[in-house]
RNA sequence: UGACCCAUGGUGUAAUUGGCAACACUACGGUUUUUGGUAUCGUCAUUCUAGGUUCGAGUCCUAGUGGGUCAACCA
């Protein structure tokens, strides 16, 4: 055995994880945190930084916070902090102890701030927002002192307590950092440390009016809970500068900011403002519409957990821009469902078989495997008899060379039971084909034949006379670009698809279906994987599809049509 | 017209740190199959460009090009 064979390789995170363990920094204590705002539910995005984050403590016998970062209560609500932990547990990550909140450190965040200003080093502004940002500058000029910079600490100190006690209206001051308004690094350019607004907080009621800044408070929360690595996305990375700058100047524990690139998903959004018009707007249900990328939305669109951390495992982690292809998600998810999924025979769109040499009235019963994949899924029973629902695709009365289907005087398997072939049919005025007549072959039934009949195709159907309605709520992509929100001249909602879900009113299933769980995941057989839905009631059964399966047939049909076209 | 980050197949990550560009997904073509599913085999790259260092460069250096980020009292 070589090195070469034991090499495993590492994304950069790990190495700069690795190298501190080699060098014994922090005593070999591995501690991240992930600090999500309590403004909006988590989605696809966020699993990645939670998997990071809660993945590489694991990885390294560390641990993880979780911390919500609560510093604006003007946006931030306790129904999201809810739910945010719900999701976060439904990935199967345990955090360390209670969860956390900035709002928890206010206190300490204010001393922090009396200490700055004791330094010299932060100064009440008078300033109007506008003047501000005016006396910022801009990236390519430098920005110019504020009047009120020169401020003596002792006024500062006694203005920060005014502001405090709530002597001033939202917006009169603010405290700020003194370090350099001509620095290239914007963020460096006197950065606001804390605001006035006289607004009630969902943790501290009406206890403050003044609120810490972002990069006054994440910093100092990871300090405080001694974070050594505090993993973020990449926008962060000009922070980074003020996050080493006010540890070093607070003289507090030294966390360490990593920035790594976001994931990106095709034909997904991720931001959360986005999110909330699609939801208030009506173009979906809510948070969890399972059309969202909303972990609430994934989940009860019947993605499963594990399929999600394996999905940012495949990806991968890097420092550059992506953009993952949707197709890699089905594949994930599609490898799971495989594994676990019950397998059942639903027809979405039911054309009526009659087999004419099937004896009227009877009935028999037949066995139907649960799970190929799985030895030990067992099996359920499934009623055959004269008549029976198969899928109007599969009945075709001139097929192309290629169709393995139902035709005119052509055999199919029927899953599970007998083949058929099929005489004649009935259509109506449209010629849409409303009864086929077939007769079985008796001596073909699934397990014991000796028919000796060979068929290329074998079709699911469902008993006509022992069945059940179903609704099913078949979903594609919410967006018809992959990146709807990168074009600046066309408003993301101009993308929406409009067949982003198609509602079957009356799917006729086995009746098997109406026994399976809650959260069990389904195969309905050559169709795609389902779920039940939260709005199915006992009147009535509704289903998600999750994803459908692989069809190599559309594939061809759509080649065939081409060259039809071609000709 | 500033600073910072990034650049490897259609997509996303690798390349044991300077030594035969690999894996997964997609696409395409086979095999198997009582799900046109699953499984399985095969095909698809002169590493953004130009110089340089070196026996040897995807990797190091220089310049360019392209993409991204930063100017909220948001996080």
């Amino acid at each position: 055995m070589t090195d070469k064979e034991t090499y495993e390789s590492k994304n950069f995170i790990e190495e700069i994880i690795e190298e501190d363990l080699k060098n014994n920094k922090h005593g070999g204590r591995i501690h991240t945190r992930f600090p999500p705002e309590p403004n909006g539910y988590l989605h696809i995005g966020h699993t990645k930084a939670i998997c990071i984050n809660f993945e590489n403590a694991e990885k390294y016998g560390g641990r993880t916070n979780l911390r919500f970062d609560d510093t604006n209560p003007v946006t931030e609500d306790t129904e999201y902090v809810e739910a945010i932990k719900n999701d976060i547990k439904w990935l199967g990550f345990e955090w360390e102890g209670d969860a956390l909140f900035a709002s928890d450190y206010f206190d300490k965040l204010y001393e922090f701030a009396i200490d700055l200003i004791k330094k010299g080093l932060a100064y009440v502004d008078d300033s109007s927002a506008e003047e501000i940002a005016e006396m910022k500058g801009t990236p390519t000029q430098p920005g110019v002192n504020s009047p009120y910079r020169t401020r003596s600490i002792e006024e500062n100190l006694d203005l920060f307590q005014h502001m405090k006690e709530g002597a001033f209206e939202d917006g009169a001051k603010v405290l700020r950092a003194k370090i350099d308004m001509s620095s290239p690094n914007m963020h460096m350019r006197d950065p606001v440390l804390y605001r006035i607004k006289k607004v009630t907080h969902h943790r501290t009621g009406d206890k403050w009016c003044i609120y810490p800044m972002y990069d006054f408070a994440h910093g100092q929360s990871d300090s405080i809970e001694n974070i050594t690595h505090s993993l973020c996305s990449l926008e962060f990375r000009h922070h980074r500068p003020l996050y080493d700058w006010l540890i070093e100047k607070l003289e507090i524990f030294p966390s360490r900011q990593i920035e790594f690139a976001r994931m990106n998903v095709a034909y997904m959004i991720t931001s959360k403002r986005k999110l909330l018009k699609l939801i208030e707007d009506g173009y979906v249900t809510g948070w969890d519409d399972p059309r969202m990328s909303t972990l609430s939305g994934l989940r009860r669109r019947g993605y499963l957990p594990q399929s999600l951390r394996r999905f940012c495992n495949i990806v991968g982690v890097a420092k550059r821009d992506n953009v993952i292809e949707m197709e890699l998600l089905e594949s994930v998810i599609r490898e799971d469902l495989n594994e676990v999924a019950t397998r059942v025979m639903v027809v979405q769109d039911p054309i009526k078989v009659v087999i004419e040499n099937y004896p009227d009235g009877e009935q028999e019963t037949l066995t139907s495997v649960n799970n190929p994949q799985d030895e030990n899924s067992g099996t359920h029973n499934m009623t055959f008899s004269r008549e029976i629902f198969i899928e109007r695709d599969d009945f075709m009365v001139d097929p192309p060379k290629k169709y393995f289907r139902l035709a005119p005087d052509k055999h199919v398997r029927l899953k599970g039971a007998y083949i058929i072939k099929a005489n004649r049919y009935d259509s109506d005025a449209e010629g849409n084909i409303t009864t086929v007549y077939c007769e079985y072959e008796p001596s073909s039934k699934s397990g014991e034949d000796t028919s000796g009949i060979k068929v290329k195709g074998t079709i699911h159907w469902v008993d006509a006379n022992n069945y059940e309605d179903v609704e099913l709520k078949l979903y594609d992509r919410l967006f018809t670009d992959p990146t709807p929100t990168s074009h600046e001249d066309k408003d993301f909602l101009e993308f929406l698809n409009p067949e982003s879900l198609k509602v079957v009113p009356s799917a006729k299933a086995e009746k098997y279906l109406s026994e399976v769980g809650d959260s069990e995941p389904l195969q309905f057989m050559r169709k795609g994987y389902f779920i039940k839905d939260k709005d199915s009631n006992d009147e009535r059964l509704v289903f998600n599809r999750t994803v459908t399966l692989r069809d190599s047939w559309a594939k061809i049909k759509q080649q065939l049509e081409k060259s039809k076209q071609g000709q």
